[in-house]
DNA sequence: AATCATTTATAACATACGTTATTATAATAT
DNA sequence: ATATTATAATAACGTATGTTATAAATGATT
């Protein structure tokens, strides 16, 4: 009764999505997109009422993105909080746009980075128990300090200013987190 | 034998300069400078070759007000690097646009943060020179970590994740510095 | 007063943007 | 085969950008 669909809110949103990873999400316009996506720019426009619409559904799915990124990364050390630091810093090395995005940007509507880093399952909030059941008196000022200090080196990445490798950074955050833990007794 | 000026090289940076403070640099454009300086846009392009001219122009601007923010800030404590980084810090809260072209973007030419931090006058150097002088045996690593700790408050005040008060600040600085301290014995 | 050089304002250009109108295409129902 | 209908491509509109062309204004020199 009707042609068939050839371009899917899929292909839209995936070719998005990458646009935001390699040439970040202020670069996308209805045109690029529609020429990453190999169409016309129609297809956007019947899937989304708005370029902002899609702007929306993009930042939710970096979100989504971002939280299967921490799931999967593998532990490589249980020091409270060196682990989820060393995951926010190297992914912020390996993918700086879609971290400018979520955790430097204005774009997160009235979501904290708080909010976007615990994410649905809570793995700050899984980190402080850790660190509570360590034996840390204070876990929430703790993290506090630490997710500055983490916060600090992942920005500066982004600027070309921090980049020390993976061994290097567990040091450095392990230091920290005994540095912070010292000066609470 | 000619027309007098009325609009200055210096009107136009001006009006550069507080539309880079108090709305972002990447709002300037030529129409919205020329309304901003109360003229039409051709007084700016005789004046600048093009807006990334002008652009350069207000970077280096910027540059040198951090400059004079940071050699007025008065001295609030002695801790080495804590009132570095309450000038940071507070320069990020008062002057978020202008700390994020600084600090947080790629407009930035060549110089990296430590050559805008440090200045003409050797700014970190001194506070370096200061720990070193109170007994600190390996200043350099130490600042590294309060720099990377700094700047952490410092961009998570642009996104309103960091909100605290001086006081609070000087505290946060002085327990990291001496945390930071102890670890290096 | 008339001329002349320079500054400023007004218009215009090409380009890019979001978005919408129109046309062409393709798959199904008749 | 033809009509119908959702989809997609092409064009177009209105706006904003940087930049340039043209015209008006102004102050000194003659």
């Amino acid at each position: 009764m009707a042609r068939k669909e050839t371009i899917t809110k899929m292909d839209i949103l995936n070719a998005a999505f990458e646009m935001a990873s390699e040439e970040g999400f202020e670069h996308i316009t209805a045109r690029t997109l529609a020429a990453k996506a190999g169409c016309s720019t129609q297809p956007i426009f019947r899937v989304y009422k708005n370029m902002e619409e899609l702007g929306n559904e993009l930042f939710e799915q970096v979100v989504v993105y971002f939280e299967a990124y921490y799931a999967n990364f593998p532990r490589k050390n249980d020091t409270p909080f060196v682990n989820l630091g060393l995951a926010y810093i190297r992914f912020a090395q390996d993918n700086p746009k879609l971290f400018q995005l979520l955790f430097a940007s204005e774009k997160r509507h009235g979501s904290s980075l708080y909010d976007i880093l615990n994410g649905s399952n809570g793995a700050v909030v899984k980190e402080i128990n850790n660190a509570k059941f360590y034996g840390c008196t204070n876990p929430s000022a703790l993290f506090m300090k630490m997710w500055i200090f983490i916060h600090g080196a992942a920005c500066m990445s982004l600027t070309g200013d921090y980049d020390l490798k993976e061994d290097e950074t567990i040091t450095l955050l392990e230091e920290s987190y005994h540095a912070f833990m010292e000066t609470m007794r």
